[in-house]
DNA sequence: TGATGTTTGCAATTCTGTTGCATGCGCTAC
DNA sequence: GTAGCGCATGCAACAGAATTGCAAACATCA
């Protein structure tokens, strides 16, 4: 699995470090979007700044996008592994579920489209929902 | 104009002080959504607690929301005045242009449908769209 | 007036995001 | 091999946002 990793972030263009497959380890395992202080917490006793800029590093490559999901600090989830498909600026909706508080990415729902007043011309869009998951629902 | 504010925040529910007067006349005369920080400085010299606790409480009773444009600080505007209508949980869209910097409600503009994976329930919902507004595309 | 509850202002703390700097580690060229 | 170079890491430190505690000021009502 390591290997994998390691295979991933080559293919993203990035240098494998014995901190970055820990970080993309965690995230692969991880379920859900989390946040800086989670992945701190989670690998600990890790350097925040570090994974701080690991996070960077990945997200400069489109490895991982960032959700702001409205609790105060950003979240952080792998991105499809579709490398040859459209260069979506997640262009999928996020959920946050009130119940567990995990935030996760809906791959498959897409935003729809949204028609903007007359001179008002759109270049990044981010749609969160806020309800219960289908695990704390069930 | 006094009145009209100090009648707005009684039909809030919320008993009418000089600094709400303040902080509601502030939010009436801006055309955008604004920061705490924002307002603390148009108002100075306030104290940027008491601010804070006033969106707080006006939060707190509908008068005003916040929204999250991604800019690391939350930005407040009031809500429509249309008292009678549906509950709207901001069903509105957020506009943050890149160029002046502001975010701006779009009232008219709804949110539209998502068709949530089956499970997930929908309380809540925030789109927020990032572009050039009308006046700096013009 | 006195008792009570709300509002305000100040101090202080926590948390997130971020930068600077020095060290360490691996790689390449000699 | 080793000197030099560049990138990665860890630590210290800072800025700004959000939040809490406490005490003084104020309004309210009996």
């Amino acid at each position: 699995m390591i290997a994998d990793v390691e295979k991933r972030l080559e293919a993203a263009g990035i240098k494998p470090t014995a901190m970055r497959n820990l970080v993309l380890e965690y995230l692969l395992k991880q379920g859900s979007a989390i946040s800086l202080a989670e992945l701190e917490r989670g690998l600990a006793p890790v350097d925040r700044v570090t994974v701080y800029r690991t996070l960077k590093t990945f997200e400069e490559h489109c490895l991982v996008h960032s959700i702001n999901d409205g609790t105060g600090a950003a979240k952080y989830a792998l991105c499809q592994e579709d490398s040859g498909e459209v260069r979506h600026h997640d262009l999928h909706v996020h959920f946050y579920c009130n119940s567990c508080k995990e935030t996760f990415c809906l791959p498959k729902t897409l935003i729809p489209a949204v028609v903007l007043p007359q001179g008002f011309i759109s270049e990044e869009v981010s749609l969160v929902m806020k309800g219960v998951c289908e695990r704390c629902s069930a």
